[in-house]
DNA sequence: TTGTGTTGCGGAACCGGTTCCGCAACATTT
DNA sequence: AAATGTTGCGGAACCGGTTCCGCAACACAA
């Protein structure tokens, strides 16, 4: 079953590989050809040779997403969506994974270029000014999904206005002495974004907060919540960075026999489906990961257009008020 | 930033195009033109277009991997460990998403085949004719992972082993009222084998056994657990076919006042991370998923270089005895 | 009828590599 | 010294498309 070419069908139809390429990029052809290469078409099942075009062209229909780990559910559920959208498009996603590597971020960068990608969809950690400069330099669109920066099409979490408005619901419900288990600066949007959106709501309120770091694996939070177990004082709430530390804390807690909400409250951030099914559920606010990804290639889509599209653009969040974060008053 | 083609290297050393091909595949060249090129290219930066070398070699260094689903813990965990492998061979995973659907799944083996993908990885749930067909077809080497056929090289969990030994323990620990909640038939690995083997050490202890079925979310096993709720009656032990289903029924259960493992035990199959870090912990048995991905890979990679491999290969399991399942006697 | 504009099509060059073939230069054998 | 074998290299064709250019055929206006 070898490929079937253009020339095989030109020779079949009895015209030229140029006509035959016109009738299939919509140039000028006679109705008569067109039936004829209609025909011809079908019955050979004729696909063209993707590499061909690609040489000549220099374009793929190709997006490349860089992702800082696979085994995320934000990385997993933002997948999800790029796929979804771009498949309708007729478009095709190449996943790369950089394993939370900033090196390989820019090396991806370049080696998706070379690949001709149409374009680039990041997820991004921290922003560099070598990566500044490889999206320079590549000449491709570039689209940031998850952090933010003036010169880079970029999609965000309200990280900040979502902590804020969720550490409010916590000081109007009486919590005043915290601990914010968070991750490293590196991380704009979940490291600082989160906590100062957190910390501005607890000062607002005059609150107490201790902050500690953790890393976003589960394992590195169990500790954490056995820690802080044993010292618990009169802190009531330990808000935490991503739902998977508060996974983590949670079971720190428990092997220490704290019981969540009783003895204290925990809350998350990220919305993670898992956070309803627990029990206790867990307090979170709702990151839209799904949607964004679908929304991320929509606006890839446009920016291969040449349509403009805004530089920077929010996502919305939602509060998910449940069980872990107990009520004060 | 254009293109540097091997033209231009060729005229820069001043010598013919073919020459450099030679040179870049260890062909015979001379030790002053060597020279000669390996600083030219070294200068230049020079990087083969991969379209043109794979327009006349109809390869390329991809392989393509088709998954059921993106957001499963078992594919992103598999997907990792392929990744990891492959990136280190100088291979590229270009991953599909069939969103479940049997039919797309053959389509994108004739896709993948169409790119020219190397080989094709894949996490199969439901082997048919049409699958085998196509196969046959694409002349391109295909691995299963997580189901098996005779007539492709599989990679399989032991699920049938495992759910038997997971059932003996629970036999031995006095278990003889059990309800099993399972997914459909289609999926053969999950749907028929952990039962089945379960079902093998259920009744050679001349347990009573009562199976439902259910889906592979979460969402749809929380009514299963409300119901079960209702009707404990004398049963001891909710088997369930993955740690999600488990986790759903816990959830369910935990919404009627039931507590785990006081009132009722469960345990769930698959080894999810957070199966140890819920309280209770889950009782299941892990699953190399990661694992499984990495020597995936490496059996493909033994395909391409033309080595056999055996046309079946099972992996390891590991019972998780922890505390959601309680020891009757 | 002649001149002008439009449309359809074929030929050839090109994209950037690989590979086959044959020749020249040199080394080796007799 | 002649015959034979190796080795290094250039030229040309090829992979399967796209695109530019120019020509022929036809329609229509003058």
């Amino acid at each position: 079953m070898k490929q079937v070419t253009i020339k095989d069908i030109a020779e079949l139809a009895g015209v030229a590989k140029s006509t035959v390429s016109r009738y299939l990029n919509g140039g000028s052809v006679g109705k008569k050809t067109r039936e004829k290469l209609d025909r011809v078409i079908r019955e050979t099942n004729y696909e063209p040779n993707q590499f061909a075009q690609s040489l000549k062209s220099k374009q793929t229909k190709m997006i490349g997403v860089i992702v800082p780990r696979l085994d995320s559910y934000a990385a997993s559920r933002t997948m999800m969506g790029i796929d979804e959208r771009l498949t309708e498009r007729g478009y095709q996603m190449l996943v790369v994974n950089t394993a939370q590597q900033t090196e390989r971020e820019i090396e991806q960068l370049y080696n998706l270029a070379k690949q001709k990608v149409a374009g680039i969809i990041w997820l991004g950690t921290t922003v560099t000014d070598r990566h500044l400069e490889a999206i320079e330099a590549i000449q491709i669109p570039v689209l940031l999904i998850g952090q933010q920066h003036d010169n880079v099409h970029s999609l965000v979490y309200p990280d900040y206005e979502a902590a804020y408005a969720l550490g409010r619901e916590f000081t109007k419900w009486g919590h005043r002495d915290v601990v914010y288990v968070g991750v490293s600066e590196a991380d704009i949007a979940v490291g600082q974004d989160r906590r100062d959106g957190f910390l501005k709501a607890l000062h607002e309120a005059d609150a107490r907060v201790t902050v500690v770091q953790t890393t976003f694996k589960i394992e590195d939070a169990i500790p954490v919540g056995e820690r802080l177990a044993k010292e618990i004082g009169s802190t009531s709430l330990i808000i935490c960075a991503t739902d998977n530390i508060a996974l983590g804390v949670l079971k720190g807690l428990a092997n220490q026999g704290i019981s969540v909400p009783n003895d204290i409250s925990v809350s998350g951030f990220g919305g993670y489906d898992f956070t309803e099914v627990l029990h206790p559920s867990i307090t979170t606010v709702h990151l839209p990961y799904r949607r964004t990804g679908a929304k991320s290639a929509d606006m890839m889509l446009q920016l291969l257009q040449g349509n403009d599209v805004p530089m920077k653009t929010f996502t919305i969040f939602e509060l998910k008020v449940r069980e872990s974060v107990d009520k004060l008053n």
